[in-house]
This record gives structure tokens, C-alpha cells and sequence, in this order.
DNA sequence: GAGTTTGAAACT
DNA sequence: CAGTTTCAAACTC
């Protein structure tokens, strides 16, 4: 296997490099991919952080470099590969190790796509290695953006370099994949596209700016020229932070189908703080990274299946912004609307399996339901239209699904002043023009059945939605939310028309839901960073509107991150805490709800600002510790680095007197031993701390005894619960309780006798009415007196027997 | 429950 | 970036 030098690879994500389940698809079926140049203008994402970029990118000319390679439409297999220590590769050979296939290779189990027909695309590198690379092209304009910078970047490389659609012809398309530059050095990988189209273009020019060091080459025919050279693109370094991204653009050569675009963009932070990946959806194909033979293999998985008679749709992009919490993952499916579409199948699975991010992008006609392989090979038939597949990812990790429905335009929105990203799902009616409203009238939302897939480790993110935006998209009564069976999947939100979000977005916190788009049965679940994880359904504080609430009373999410250092059962599982706060006005970092995402609930704080009533400040709030700290939101304890403990406190504490062995300590706190990147001063919190030792043994037992307490108090209840049940109810009598079974059918009716009988009698004596009522109320006395002393007798003999 | 301690967050 | 202040949770009594 050809390998790009271990430099490049150094500079993938390592989310890339923890990808497992490499596999190899070879598939048969060579297909056309079919993309065109839509008209669609990318909303530009933003960038987590201003980096150096490095892109790989498939794109027609002729590479230059040394380390150039091709990339050709030919029945191989075709390995795109990342080393863990970031470096993507593009490489390729006849054992390919990667595979673009229709179905998510990352599970054995069979993951179908039954309408889509698998088009392979080869690479080769210099000539001299192939690699096939099977993938379904998608409706025009669609897009595969694995970026965690923003896409405004890529758009401004795209532009300079001047290529932004990419064609790739059904046979003997070629792809050139030329790695620019050794260590430290952009690669581009692009498919040749048919020409330049303007605004189209997902990158932006802050990738020149920030990142001069990155070099673009478009191979046209044999032609290769440099499309975008920078000083620093040859040998130089890279930044501190390096952004890295593969763009793949397909442009189908004369249909309307609009081109698709993958880009891969990762930002490589030089302090190891997590980077981030996001998959547009759009483009199924599998890049399988690290072909270095001393990292250990990761794999990220674009499948790409594309039926022949797929058929693209303008205007289509799908894009996912970069997930916040590297823990999590987001999978977006978008589904065809069933409607009239001149599409037939649809199939556009992104499986992308990176460390702790796995995002997951399928898309296909309701025509041709999907099959969803997990990465515990569970593979579940999602309805139509609607497919989700996650692979590879591990089970503490967080993941958001968010299905879109319908067949619709995806298009990334740009909140200023973080780096949440947004996606924007127009209905496939309205999808001639971008950035328009695409439904009828927010008013009608349609029905949405966003169909969770089942990952155990999923789970549905549910977004904080701010009143101010839900006044505007406020869930119609249509929007369902589902579940799955699964344990951890949550909330599907429907998408609304950017239109009317728009307005609001810049006041948009992290995890905002768009909400349900209008229009007639395309309703399109829009995701929305995974920032924000929900307590829906679990959480007693999650309030949703629900049908007929007016929109001030909108949705009320709660909201809430994991919590630092726990799982996601733990997290979920573990009631809130209520705040205190008095001064904070629970709208900075002191306070745990805010410093979670969520929204105080029964919380003890004064003066609460951090609720919908407040939402303008709390937005403003939000902002704010954004823009002090964009990593404010995310979950302190991450994975650690390599050879490290798995979880680690992200900045480290910095704790002087409680010996890092009270919950003072951030580390202690969520059970973690303190890092070398811990600034504490006396610090017992490490491994064979004695005193950590027995602090640990001693919480053990008090745990061992609070369980212990509450299994025998559980057990009371159950059985004072059981014999209160089987206990029939008594009456009081004197010393003690009478069971009033004694009361039964047959004494009920003996009195009654009695009590007729004593009717009879007056009436036959011709007693007058207050007469007889007396006699009756008498008789009604003794039989009452002769109940109870029955009763009495048998509670006696009944004690005497111990019963 | 009040007061103290602690360290992160916020501020300068 | 370092020092200081503010803040709320953790802790002690």
C-alpha cells in the first residue's frame, strides 16, 4: 500500500485515525457519477479556530508533485488514508484499502441499498497504484463536508483555486489525489471538475489567508497545474494548527445534476486539543486513512452508494457542521422526498468513523428505503426515505442523529460568533434557488418522522432552542419526535426554512435546533451541533411544545452537555443538580446549568436569567463566553493522549490546597487522575497515590453501604407495598382495625333483609314514616354492632393463630 | 443551616 | 499572560 509520508499523516485527526473496520468493498458495478455545478451557494461554516489549512483534494488537472496521485473512476479500490497523527492519505492499491462503497462497509452487517447501484471510482497514485473506489453520487449540489474548520474557508481555497465543481465522469473519469508538500504540507485532493463556478464554492479564502501553506492542484486531463500556491505549501511547516481538508467534488458533465462535494477539513491543534470532523452527507465513499504501518489503523468511511439511475439534484448540499464535543457524534440523514423528484434512488450514505466523531450521512428517495449498518452491525430497515448509518464508535461516545426527511437542500448556516454550525434543509420544492424560502408558509409544518437508527451508543441531541427562534418556526403540531427502540437515541427536531431562522441565527445559541421546515410532506430534520445533548424524554425538565401552543410558549428544551467525565448513561441517568446561584444570574460559567447548556430548572438560584423569559441575555451570554473561550461549552474531560488515561481533564486544574482529592479538584471531581497538563500543587490525585487509595477504598464502602442501604430500604417498601396490597383495608374498632371484608355480598344482604324485614313490619303495623325510619335505623344499628363483633372475633382468632 | 474553604471563571 | 476578584460549589461545624 502506498503511503503518503508519516508527516502528512501526523497531521489527521486523530477521530481519523480511532476509525476501525477497514474494509475492503470491492465492488464490481462501475456506475456513472453524475454531479453538476449548482447554483447553490454554501453558507460558509465556521471555523473553530483560525488555522493553517491543509487540504487534500481530488480535482481534475495534472498533479506536480511528488507525492501526487490519481484518482481514477475505474473498477479498484481506492484507499483515501489519514495517519493518526492527522496526516491524510490518499492511497491507493490493488488490495486497496479503501473502499467507496454504497453500504456502510464499517459493519459486517449487510447494509443494503437496494435502489442504489454502486459506481466504483479508482485511484491511483502516480499512476502506479489504483484504487477503486465504489460510491453513489448524489442529487446535484449535493455536498460532503467533513470539515471542522469553517467552511467559509474552504470556499474562499475552492474559489482561488478556481475549481470548485468537481466532475467525476461514470468511466475513465480520473482523479488525481496529489499530496503537496512533506510533512506539514496541504494536500489537495479534488475530482476534476467541468468548471469553475462561482459562489459555489465551500471554501473561503481565509483558508489562503490563515493557511498560505496549503497547495491546491487540479489535474486536467494530463495536464496538472498547481491550481493554488502558496510560499509556504512546499516543505514548510505547518502551523501550529493546521487545517486539513479533502474536497471531492462530483460534477456530472452535462446533466443538471449539481456537483457534490466532499470535504474532509480537519484542523489540527497543536496544544492536542480534540479536533473535529464533520461529514456532510451527500457522497458515500470510504476513505480509508493510515496505511502507516506503525500507527494503528484508522479508517473513516465515505460510502457512496449511487444508484445508475440517480439522478442529481441542483441545489442539494448537505452539510454538517463540526461537532463541538469530540465525544459525540452526529449522524444526519437526509431523505428524499417521496414527491414527485426526479430522482428515482437516491442513496448518499456517508459513514465516516473517526476517533470519537462518527458522522454519518445517508440520503435516498423514499423510493429506496435504506438499510443502516451500526457499528454493532446492527443494521435496521429505516422507513424510506430515511436511512442513518453509524459505524465504528465507541460506547461512551455521544452521537446525534438527526434524520432530515425529506428530500431537501442542505445548506450550512453561519452563526457569527461561534462555531456552531447549522444546517439548513430546504424542501426539494423549493429547491431551485438557495436561501430562499423553500416551504409554502411556516405555518404549515408537516408531519416529520425522523426515524432514529439504532446504535447503542446514540443518541439524539437536542438542542437548545431559544424562544425568541421557536416563536418563528414553532413546532406544528405535526412534528413528531421519535425514538428508537435503542437505548440512547433521542430528539429529531424538524428543519424550518432558513428564511425564517435566519434572522435570529447570530443570536442563535449552541445546539439551536432549526426547526421544522414548511411544506407539504418534505419536512426536513435539521441537526444541529451536538453541542447541547438533550434530556428529552429522560429528563423531567424537558418541556416540548407541542401542538397548538401558542409560540411564546414554544419549545422549552432542556438542554444539557454531557457531563464532564460521565458517560452518557451516567449523565443521564444522574438527576441535575439545581444551582444556587445568586449573583451570576445563572448566565456565566459558574453556574453548572448554564456552564451544561440547559435551562435552570427547579433550581435554587435568584435573579435567574437562565430561562426563556431571559432568552436575549441568555444568548447575549452565550456569546460572550464563546467568544471569551470557544471550547466553553465543551465538555472538560476528554479523551487523553495516547498511552495516557482515556479520560483527562482537558486544561487541567489547578488546585493548590485540596491535594487534587476533594471535588474542588475538577479531576477528582469526575473520578479522573490529574495529567501532566494539571498545574496542581500537592497533587495526590495520580495512580499509586496511597492517600488516593484509600480515599477510593473508603468511597467504595460508602457506596457499597449506600447501596446496600438502599437495596434493604427498597425491599421494605416492596414488601410493606406488598403487604398492604394482600392486607385487605380494616376499619377502626376500638383497640384495633377491623377488616371491613367482613362487610361482604352476603352481609350486605342479610342487612338489607333486616332492614326491609324491619319495613315490612312497620308498614304492616301501619307505623307512621318517622316511626318506621326509626325502627329501620335501629335494626340497621344492630346489624352494624353484630358485624363488628363478629369482625372483633375473628381478629382475635386470626392474632391468636399469627396470621 | 451558617460559615468557611476552595478553585474555576471572570476580570484587570 | 499573570495577578486579582468574583462566584458558587464543596466542605466543616
Amino acid at each position: 500500500m502506498d503511503v503518503v509520508s508519516p508527516e502528512l499523516n501526523s497531521l489527521l485527526p486523530d477521530e481519523i485515525m480511532d476509525t476501525e473496520s477497514i474494509e475492503e468493498v470491492p465492488q464490481p458495478n462501475t456506475t456513472t457519477v453524475q454531479s453538476e455545478t449548482s447554483d447553490d451557494t454554501s453558507v460558509p461554516m465556521e471555523t473553530d479556530t483560525p488555522m493553517a489549512a491543509e487540504k487534500l483534494s481530488i480535482c481534475s488537472g495534472a498533479a506536480s508533485s511528488e507525492q501526487t496521485r490519481s484518482l481514477t473512476t475505474t473498477s479498484t479500490d481506492s484507499i483515501l488514508g489519514s495517519s493518526s497523527e492527522g496526516q491524510i492519505l490518499i492511497s491507493s492499491s490493488p488490495p486497496s484499502l479503501l473502499t467507496l462503497k454504497s453500504a456502510l462497509a464499517t459493519s459486517t452487517a449487510s447494509t443494503k441499498t437496494t435502489d442504489s447501484v454502486t459506481s466504483t471510482t479508482s485511484v491511483s497514485t502516480s499512476g502506479l497504484q489504483k484504487l477503486t473506489a465504489p460510491f453513489t453520487i448524489s442529487p446535484a449540489n449535493h455536498q460532503i463536508i467533513l470539515n471542522k474548520v469553517a467552511s467559509s474557508q474552504a470556499t474562499e481555497a475552492a474559489k482561488t483555486a478556481g475549481t470548485l465543481p468537481q466532475v467525476i465522469k461514470q468511466d475513465g473519469q480520473k482523479l488525481l489525489v496529489t499530496t503537496i508538500g512533506k510533512t506539514g504540507q496541504p494536500i489537495v485532493l479534488q475530482l476534476p471538475h467541468m468548471g469553475n463556478r462561482p459562489g459555489g464554492s465551500q471554501t473561503s479564502g481565509d483558508v489562503k489567508s490563515q493557511a498560505p501553506q496549503f497547495k491546491v492542484v487540479t489535474i486536467g486531463g494530463k495536464e496538472l497545474k498547481p491550481m493554488v500556491s502558496t510560499p509556504g505549501n512546499q516543505l514548510t511547516t505547518l502551523q501550529a494548527q493546521q487545517l486539513k481538508t479533502v474536497q471531492i467534488a462530483k460534477k456530472s458533465p452535462a446533466s443538471s445534476a449539481a456537483p457534490i462535494k466532499l470535504f474532509i477539513t480537519k484542523t489540527v491543534n497543536s496544544k492536542g486539543l480534540t479536533p473535529q470532523t464533520t461529514v456532510p452527507a451527500g457522497f458515500a465513499g470510504r476513505v480509508v486513512t493510515q496505511t502507516t504501518p506503525v500507527m494503528p489503523p484508522r479508517t473513516i468511511t465515505l460510502s457512496d452508494t449511487h444508484s445508475a439511475s440517480i439522478q442529481s439534484i441542483p441545489g442539494k448540499k448537505i452539510a454538517i457542521s463540526p461537532l463541538k464535543t469530540p465525544s459525540k457524534v452526529t449522524v444526519v440523514s437526509v431523505a428524499s422526498p417521496t414527491s414527485s423528484s426526479s430522482l428515482k434512488s437516491v442513496t448518499l450514505p456517508v459513514n465516516v468513523a473517526i476517533n470519537q466523531q462518527i458522522l454519518a450521512v445517508q440520503q435516498s428517495t423514499s423510493v429506496s428505503p435504506v438499510k443502516v449498518a451500526t457499528s454493532q452491525a446492527t443494521v435496521q430497515n429505516i422507513k424510506p426515505v430515511q436511512s442513518v448509518s453509524v459505524g465504528g464508535v465507541a460506547a461512551s461516545q455521544f452521537k446525534t442523529l438527526i434524520p432530515l426527511a425529506t428530500q431537501t437542500n442542505v445548506q450550512q448556516i453561519q452563526v457569527p460568533g461561534s462555531r456552531f454550525h447549522y444546517v439548513r434543509l430546504v424542501t426539494a420544492t423549493t429547491a431551485s434557488s438557495t436561501g430562499q424560502p423553500s416551504g409554502p408558509s411556516t405555518s404549515s409544518i408537516q408531519t416529520a418522522k425522523p426515524m432514529g437508527v439504532s446504535t447503542g451508543a446514540v443518541r439524539m441531541s437536542v438542542p437548545i432552542v431559544p424562544a425568541q427562534t421557536m416563536k418563528q418556526v414553532a413546532p406544528k403540531p405535526a412534528a413528531q419526535v421519535v425514538t428508537t427502540t435503542q437505548t440512547q437515541q433521542r430528539l429529531i427536531m424538524p428543519a424550518t426554512p432558513l428564511p425564517q431562522i435566519q434572522p435570529n441565527f447570530t443570536n442563535l445559541p449552541p445546539g439551536t435546533v432549526l426547526a421544522p421546515a414548511p411544506g407539504g410532506g418534505n419536512v426536513g430534520y435539521a441537526v444541529v451541533p451536538a453541542q447541547y445533548v438533550t434530556q428529552l424524554q429522560q429528563s423531567p425538565y424537558v418541556t416540548l411544545a407541542s401542538t397548538g401552543f401558542p409560540a411564546s410558549n414554544a419549545v422549552q428544551t432542556q438542554a444539557r452537555l454531557p457531563l464532564n467525565g460521565m458517560s452518557t448513561a451516567e449523565s443521564t441517568s444522574r438527576p441535575r443538580k439545581p444551582c444556587n446561584c445568586t449573583k451570576s444570574q445563572c448566565l456565566k460559567l459558574y453556574c453548572d446549568c448554564f456552564a451544561n447548556g440547559e435551562f435552570c430548572n427547579n433550581c435554587n438560584c435568584n435573579n435567574c436569567f437562565n430561562n426563556l423569559e431571559h432568552e436575549t441575555e441568555r444568548l447575549k451570554a452565550i456569546k460572550t463566553c464563546l467568544e471569551r473561550n470557544p471550547e466553553a461549552f465543551k465538555p472538560k474531560i476528554g479523551k487523553g493522549k495516547e498511552g495516557e488515561s482515556e479520560r483527562r481533564h482537558s486544561k487541567g486544574c489547578n488546585c493548590k490546597r485540596s491535594g487534587c482529592l476533594k471535588n474542588y479538584c475538577e479531576c477528582y471531581e469526575a473520578k479522573i487522575m490529574c495529567s501532566s497538563i494539571c498545574k496542581c500543587i500537592g497533587c495526590k490525585n495520580f495512580e499509586e497515590s496511597p492517600e488516593r487509595k484509600t480515599l477510593m477504598h473508603l468511597a467504595d464502602a460508602a457506596e457499597v453501604r449506600v447501596q446496600q442501604q438502599t437495596a434493604a430500604k427498597t425491599k421494605l417498601s416492596s414488601q410493606i407495598s406488598d403487604l398492604l396490597t394482600r392486607t385487605t383495608p380494616v376499619i377502626s374498632s376500638g383497640s384495633g382495625r377491623l377488616p371491613y371484608t367482613f362487610v361482604t355480598k352476603e352481609v350486605l344482604e342479610a342487612t338489607c333483609e333486616c332492614l326491609l324485614e324491619q319495613a315490612k313490619k312497620a308498614e304492616q303495623t301501619h307505623q307512621p314514616q318517622a316511626e318506621a325510619e326509626r325502627l329501620i335505623l335501629e335494626e340497621f344499628g344492630h346489624c352494624l354492632m353484630r358485624i363488628i363483633s363478629s369482625a372483633g372475633k375473628a381478629k382475635a382468632d386470626c392474632a391468636s393463630i399469627n396470621c
